[in-house]
DNA sequence: TGCCAGGCCCTCTTTAGGGCCTT
């Protein structure tokens, strides 16, 4: 399977359209069920990280002032990442953030995205709910380090995203590519059994 | 003062609402 990267931003809120920035990212290269490579840094974006965001991920705003602007960490992880397929835990919000810092630097992005979310939700139904941390622990995946920062949650990402492939080939019996992963995750929950059935028979 | 997003998915649905998930 080609190799693929994934990323995880830490930020200052939920949403770039209201001003939230990235404070920090991570990218690993997953490549014949390992991770082969990684980055990881924290990023200045000039602005002040509210003290509950502090709180959950342990990134202050001492750390960001020392930190490298965010317009040079976006050009070296978009140089590490190429033209990768990317994979995040809940894509739509590591999307959102991808795009719009690098579009702050004038660049775009072109590779397509895949969400681990939207994946286990089909793949680990009976799971007790969804977060990575959770679907990290019950997979028994290893421990990757301090959870909301952007490598630990990236490598448990990266983990979980090995684990889903493990189960489609070994419980579904198909051979897993990025392809597959990208139409299984637009496929509806309800019909997942369908999709599996005719990737089998492909 | 208080609140701020958005895509996905389920259901007491589809002319909607609410929970999940990310920070």
């Amino acid at each position: 399977m080609e190799a693929i990267a994934v990323i995880d931003f830490e930020t200052t809120g939920l949403s770039p359209a209201c001003g939230s920035r990235a404070t920090e990212i991570a990218a690993v290269i997953w490549q014949n069920g390992r991770i082969v490579d990684r980055y990881q840094s924290l990023m200045n974006a000039g602005v002040a990280i509210p003290a509950d965001i502090t709180r959950l991920t342990g990134i202050t705003n001492a750390m960001v002032r020392n930190a490298p602007p965010a317009s040079a960490v976006m050009r070296e992880v978009a140089d590490f990442v190429g033209n990768r397929p990317m994979v995040a835990h809940n894509a739509s919000f590591d999307r959102k953030f991808w795009e719009s810092e690098l579009a702050r630097i004038g660049a775009q992005s072109t590779s397509p995205f895949a969400c681990t979310l939207l994946l286990a939700r089909r793949l680990l139904p009976d799971a007790p709910d969804h977060k990575l941390s959770t679907l990290t622990r019950c997979a028994r995946l290893p421990a990757t380090g301090q959870a909301h920062r952007a490598l630990a949650d990236a490598e448990m990402a990266a983990n979980l995203l090995g684990h889903l492939l493990g189960v489609l080939s070994d419980k579904h019996g198909v051979t897993p590519s990025f392809s597959l992963i990208s139409m299984l995750q637009r496929v509806p929950a309800a019909k997942i059994g369908d999709a599996l059935r005719r990737a089998r028979s492909a």
